[in-house]
DNA sequence: TGTTATGATGTTAGCGCTAACATAATGTTA
DNA sequence: TAACATTATGTTAGCGCTAACATCATAACA
């Protein structure tokens, strides 16, 4: 006999046939159960619990070339910047039918190209991807993809779809100008990783540091290594060795802010009285440490959960008006930079 | 006309087409070429490149009741302990065919299970799931499971299929022992979030100090809340408060072990002498911190990059001859308990 | 030289679902 | 009450791929 087994599994039909009703029936009452009677919707759900039936989502796919699969794109996972985001769009997709697909594309753009050709293939209801410095390519790929895009972390003005996040540039002139109100002079800037975000909080820095007269080349000191905390106490040292007269920086993120606290306590060098710090995010340890550190809040959780917001209301058919969502910043002052003399 | 669209895409029978040949030639070609002589397997190579075709996962999926899907579940996104060895599953994983499907459980043990449902319902090429402790009904359907199953981050004598990771308990012992062997007296322990793995820390400690006749309930400190630099800083104050002739602590984790330490710091207690410290899993910033932290060294990475390694030796017909690989782990000593009286 | 093993390719029939059309049952309007 | 919408359900034909079997060519062997 020439049957093929399949996976053995209860199937549409089974649960069809034990309702009494077509195959389609099922599908509609499961999809959209407004289409299909009381009466009827009654008999498929039980028929559905006893058989314990779960669709098979690769021939649902198939047949309507849609997958319930939301793309997600990241260039890390070992950022807690990422992660607090990445949490909130599974909490906000927890109940819904949808599955994450998430892919790391390691702050290259070329692997970042690779995984959208990779996802769109199995035709994905949406896409959330990290950043607006996508390759052309891949730009081109979202444009044409059939479902709602969300770039996310940051904003822009020209939008593949939608966007939600904030302007670095701004978060980083904020914080340059925070250090400066604070009467700060020489006001270094310690960078990592340095990828199009850094970049940008470094040229709204410079900005500020431009605004007061206080731009100094010379005290931007940055690196493509990736940022940690052991790097921060190591580059803190050397900028301070460059020009022994620093007395501030604003560091790039918060791993390398606290690196500079514990540089500066090794050091022997006061926190806030010898040198100012100011982080990028802030996160939870920030408010915990000694000295306190001041930073620059970032929602990362309240990016995720409405970019899933905005993705179901468009594919409910309700298109946000804004496609363009900046959820801001807010300067957390601490003790960091809170001199006492 | 009654066609049915399609995605638009070109499709196996295309690339066939193009290349004079049938379409399971080409689908034998691209899934084991050595079943193709190399002058078909050439001009087939050529036709999917002019054609630019990407298979149809859904539809192998759907006709091979087997998915190129490797399902990974793990208990939080935010802790960094996870995002190591989902790096490294997403690194060893990055050249071949295979999607990574993430879910989060949040440490719910029915979340998981939820989860796990629905990842078997693709037909999942493989499973990793974090620790030992599933529900029996998860445990049955992964044993049912058609696919390798790896246990990851724990070792256990009944795996599933297959585990890799360290005894937690051997880990808590270890912190113990130490802390009694540089000669503190009045060790408590720290403990937030307490999973099962957290909690066989806290028995491999205890274990510790009633060998070292220093067992004191009183001096263990628990909470069911997240664990965060900010509540270390706040539990060793409280333990402190009970018990003001503390001298260590092992901590649960290190962001408990750095909250502590600055706890410290704010309350004017010096670190090793007054108080010595040891944290769990050694992540980056323990080197760095001032005074460094003592803390358990745990290869989350090598985790990660062993289990993929061990799922793809069982895929390729090798299964790996031990079914339950230890990583171990290892004490690194630093400051927080280096006394200099 | 005929018989059999081996390897390369093809034919056919689904995998489980849903789009598209068809039909039956009911309500609405003049 | 005829004519037409509207709603509820069904029939049919794929979506794009691969398992299972079939066929043909070539090599291997007695």
């Amino acid at each position: 006999m020439r049957k093929r087994k399949g996976a053995g599994r209860p199937t549409i039909s089974d649960v069809a046939a034990k309702a009494g009703v077509s195959t389609i029936t099922v599908s509609r009452a499961l999809r959209d159960p407004s289409k299909v009677s009381d009466h009827l919707r009654r008999k498929i759900n039980n028929a559905v619990r006893k058989l314990n039936y779960v669709p098979h989502s690769h021939a649902s796919a198939l047949a309507s070339t849609r997958s319930n699969i939301i793309g997600v794109i990241v260039p890390s996972l070992t950022n807690n910047v990422f992660a607090d985001t990445l949490r909130a769009i599974y909490d906000e997709l927890y109940q819904g039918a949808f599955q994450v697909q998430l892919g790391n594309s390691r702050y290259v753009a070329a692997d970042e190209e690779r995984l959208v050709r990779t996802f769109l293939s199995q035709g994905p209801s949406a896409m959330i991807v990290a950043g607006t410095d996508q390759t052309d390519a891949t730009r081109e790929l979202l444009l044409n993809a059939q479902c709602p895009v969300v770039q996310i972390m940051e904003v822009g003005d020209d939008p593949i779809d939608m966007m939600v996040g904030f302007s670095h540039f701004e978060g980083g002139k904020a914080a340059g100008m925070h250090l400066l109100k604070k009467g700060y002079k020489r006001i270094g800037f310690l960078g990592a990783r340095m990828d199009p975000r850094s970049h940008r909080r470094l040229e709204g820095f410079v900005e500020a540091m431009r605004l007061g007269g206080r731009y100094e080349p010379d005290l931007v000191m940055t690196t493509t290594a990736s940022s940690s905390v052991s790097l921060g106490s190591e580059l803190i040292g050397q900028l301070r060795k460059r020009d022994p007269d620093l007395d501030a920086i604003f560091c790039n993120n918060d791993d390398l802010a606290l690196g500079a606290l514990f540089g500066c306590q090794k050091a022997g060098i006061s926190v806030p009285d010898e040198l100012g710090i100011v982080g990028f995010n802030d996160l939870e340890m920030m408010a915990a440490s000694h000295p306190s550190l001041t930073s620059i809040r970032t929602d990362r959780y309240a990016i995720g959960k409405r970019a899933v917001e905005m993705i179901k209301a468009e594919l409910e058919g309700n298109p946000p008006e804004e496609k363009v969502v900046d959820l801001g910043f807010e300067l957390q002052e601490r003790e960091s930079t809170l001199r006492t003399r």
